[in-house]
DNA sequence: TGGCGCATGTAATGTTATTACATCAATTGC
DNA sequence: GCAATTGATGTAATAACATTACATGCGCCA
């Protein structure tokens, strides 16, 4: 029960993400898929529904915008928590994950008898090159 | 050079923040307000990012919405990374700190050459009495 | 008293996301 | 074969969130 056969418009949002150098917005993504048939919003946001359930991109929440997951291979997993660092001057967004941060997280949150669903983890600032 | 007098309008948002259960969304104080001469969003979002700057609000990115800090005092100095957990039943926000993300999250920028503005980390899911 | 800084007021617009409803194709059960 | 179901799609309209642009008022002080 892993990863699905994309659908057509499935596919062509995972292109546009993965042709990116960064996150895009939704609308973003309409407007580069409007030659391949694209209207209407609801197209590119019922893709990146199925998108991020299959763990093939995530959600940026502190940008409305979304991007490609950078793992190489296995999306049959659940890799835990992803944590992004995202550069306010070029963009560019760096995925991370850390063992030591989930399970302190993890321990936190079961103190508080709280059951985690999503965990959003992202670090706003300025990468080395723009500094 | 600490938090300063608030105005009118900061009050007002604050006093809407404080009193109310959980997060609001800007356009629901704007509602709450209406009695007090609030016309138009600008004058809640005018009034949050002073509030955001003095450390007195926080804003959830995944939930598009702001709360009170529940930090009783001194909102003079930095606290550091915040965190939250976000009950999908009750939508009841819990703020908390820990040195211990905090310092591994600063070495894991740190061996990025990422320099940190501001952290995000939110946790949804459900509290113990939702779950 | 004129200029400056800063809080405010108002309108318009821009951006992000969802609801509602209709159609179409593949699959399943009878 | 042929309803019934399920899931992907198409389209329009609307809701929810946020910003830009421009004008006004008010205290401060050089």
């Amino acid at each position: 029960m892993g990863t699905p056969e994309l659908t057509k418009n499935q596919s062509l949002v995972m292109g546009a993400l993965t042709h990116a150098e960064g996150p895009m917005s939704a609308y973003t993504i309409l407007d580069k898929l409007r030659d391949h048939g694209f209207r209407a919003p609801l197209q590119v946001y019922r893709a990146l529904d199925k998108l991020l359930e299959y763990g093939l991109v995530h959600r940026l929440e502190s940008l409305n915008a979304f991007v490609a997951c950078s793992c190489p291979h296995d999306h049959e997993h659940d890799h835990g928590v992803t944590a992004f660092t995202i550069c306010e001057g070029c963009g560019q967004v760096t995925e991370f994950h850390d063992e030591a941060i989930e399970q302190r997280l993890s321990a936190l949150v079961r103190a508080q008898s709280f059951k985690t669903e999503k965990t959003t983890i992202e670090i706003r600032g300025h990468c080395k090159s723009c500094a």
